[in-house]
DNA sequence: TTGTAAGCGTTATCAT
DNA sequence: ATGATAACGCTTACAA
């Protein structure tokens, strides 16, 4: 421990009262008794207690955040959009898994009951309402991630995936491929719905007629792009370009086309989503669409020092996605 | 909030010291208070606040993580082990990258002298040694991961590359491999040169000569590794496996192995070093060393808070790696 | 410009 | 078995 405030202001012979206006920086302090103040901290190496401090103002300046898990590409890209944004205001971050947790409860009184947090950043797909709801009754800063919230008024940010297929659609439509079928995800999950809304309202606007045949079910897995893409291949009038909803659906769509001695983007141009590692280490590296998560985690902890801060931050935040062009789509 | 110890005592008719007890689980309670007590806690809502204990008690129960990267295959590997091991503690993780800091001097303010954790947990192989020998002194509990500290006595957890290379080449004698070469990492790289060791040392247990063309310079890139390939294959007599310093680097040789048209690992086994992503997604899938980077969170966490509880912890802990075996070194 | 004293929510010491 | 009170290190009225 670098000494206490009482340390300095003994060694500095003027009251605790002045030191702390020193530290923070109020003007009503001398100079020459500022400059010796300032002598005794540097002297003692002292550097205030955050702890006292936050058990006297009520705020820690910290913010939790909780993911489903860490080891993953896309959350770890969460953490680090948060930190930087946190390291910038000078707050901290308390990073913890979801899952490890016995419950939601637990959870609430870890985080927020103990006053170690001034804010919470949720992102789990499995959060409910309700629960929710008890949180924000609490007044407690809180901002959900990736999940629309309909029935309390909890802040939110989420992905704006709808307008990212559409964005990759138009891209394909703009090559000048005729016949663009999509591969899409799980019917009752609300972002493969989006992707497919983006889909359709892409060709929409274009005038393109939509053919249901060139709609196809995956499953988000890489099996499932490679069977939807043979599904494709086998028709009549196979398409000249497919939209992924997600890569690994994209991937392995690319391993159907090649198995078939076809080459990509020549006979099959591939568009996917996510941006995952893997993308642009195939080959050839996949187009897609990526998904912003560093501004994801940095937006939530500004939204969350904003609301600190007692600015009337917007309830909803939509992020938007940035198509990465690469080889697959005949760029 | 939820309210606190005062509002709990007032409401339940006992004294705060009384719900002090209750709460720490101190004998010394007769059992109807106790219900009592529990009760109003249980109707509040109340948890204790962290802050206000960690004043009096000068614990925080938070351990600070510092990485020099968080949106990494390793580095988030090392906070998932940190996370799960803080929560099988009750401990709470407050990470942190180190580049984002302007320096040293200040993190150790932010963290440290602020009094915001019990701990840390550093890994930064650009740390001085001078830098460490300051917080040491101050006796604060900090563990430094991946780095041999020579000078203060820190305690530290590293991981046997020696063992895991000669691992690696082991299992390529075994296979029957007999002209097996290796493609090492940069030369003022530790970890590279005690791989190197590794390689040579299990030779040496087996009897097989060291052929000096059989160790060629690799800068742990997938360039680097191509074209030591290629040098390799161009030998009056090339080897029959290589084990490659990196991933990286194995998986450029895999591609130059195919490039010549020849496959792997029928005409050249590789084994890799890392276990990154992607070397399970290569064809074929690239045999190689784990780093147990999940485990050295997990350790370093276990190694604080077993100073915390004034435990005689090891200063050194040194972690095995694991063979990874997949398809390409013939198995 | 400076200082005194109360208060933040706990735990711990000492009485009772 | 229970309670009063000091203490933890800081900020902030309020006084001087």
């Amino acid at each position: 421990m670098p000494g206490t405030i009482k340390e300095v202001a003994e060694r500095a012979g003027v009251s605790i009262t002045t030191v702390s206006r020193v530290i923070n920086g109020n003007p009503k302090v001398r100079q020459d008794t500022r400059e010796r103040v300032y002598e005794v901290i540097k002297e003692l190496g002292y550097v205030p207690s955050a702890i006292a401090r936050g058990l006297t103002l009520g705020r820690t300046h910290t913010i939790g955040l909780i993911l489903p898990e860490i080891a993953d590409g896309f959350f770890s890209q969460v953490i680090r959009g948060a930190d930087e944004a946190a390291v910038r205001q000078n707050f901290h971050l308390l990073v913890s898994t979801f899952h490890s947790h016995r419950s939601d409860e637990e959870l609430s009184f870890r985080l927020l009951g103990e006053g170690r947090v001034d804010g919470l950043i949720l992102m789990d797909p499995t959060l409910g309402d309700d629960f929710l709801m008890e949180f924000h009754r609490s007044s407690f800063p809180i901002v959900v991630l990736c999940k629309k919230i309909k029935y309390t008024n909890c802040k939110y940010v989420v992905i704006d995936d709808l307008q990212g297929a559409y964005q990759a659609v138009v891209h394909l439509i703009k090559h000048g491929y005729k016949r663009i079928a999509t591969i899409r995800g799980p019917l009752d999950n609300y972002d493969a719905f989006q992707r497919l809304a983006g889909y359709k309202s892409a060709l929409k606007d274009y005038n393109i007629k939509l053919n249901p045949e060139y709609i196809v079910d995956g499953n988000f897995q890489w099996e499932g792009g490679e069977s939807a893409m043979h599904i494709l291949l086998d028709l009549v009038q196979p398409p000249d370009a497919v939209f992924a909803a997600n890569d690994p659906m994209a991937i392995g769509a690319m391993e159907a086309v090649k198995k078939r001695g076809l080459s990509i983007p020549k006979d099959m141009a591939i568009i996917g989503f996510d941006d995952i590692e893997l993308a642009r280490l195939v080959t050839p590296p996949l187009t897609t669409v990526h998904l912003p998560m560093y501004e994801l985690g940095a937006m939530a902890v500004e939204s969350i020092t904003g609301m600190l801060k007692g600015k009337s931050t917007r309830r909803k935040n939509i992020l938007k996605t940035g198509l990465v062009i690469r080889k697959s789509c005949g760029c």
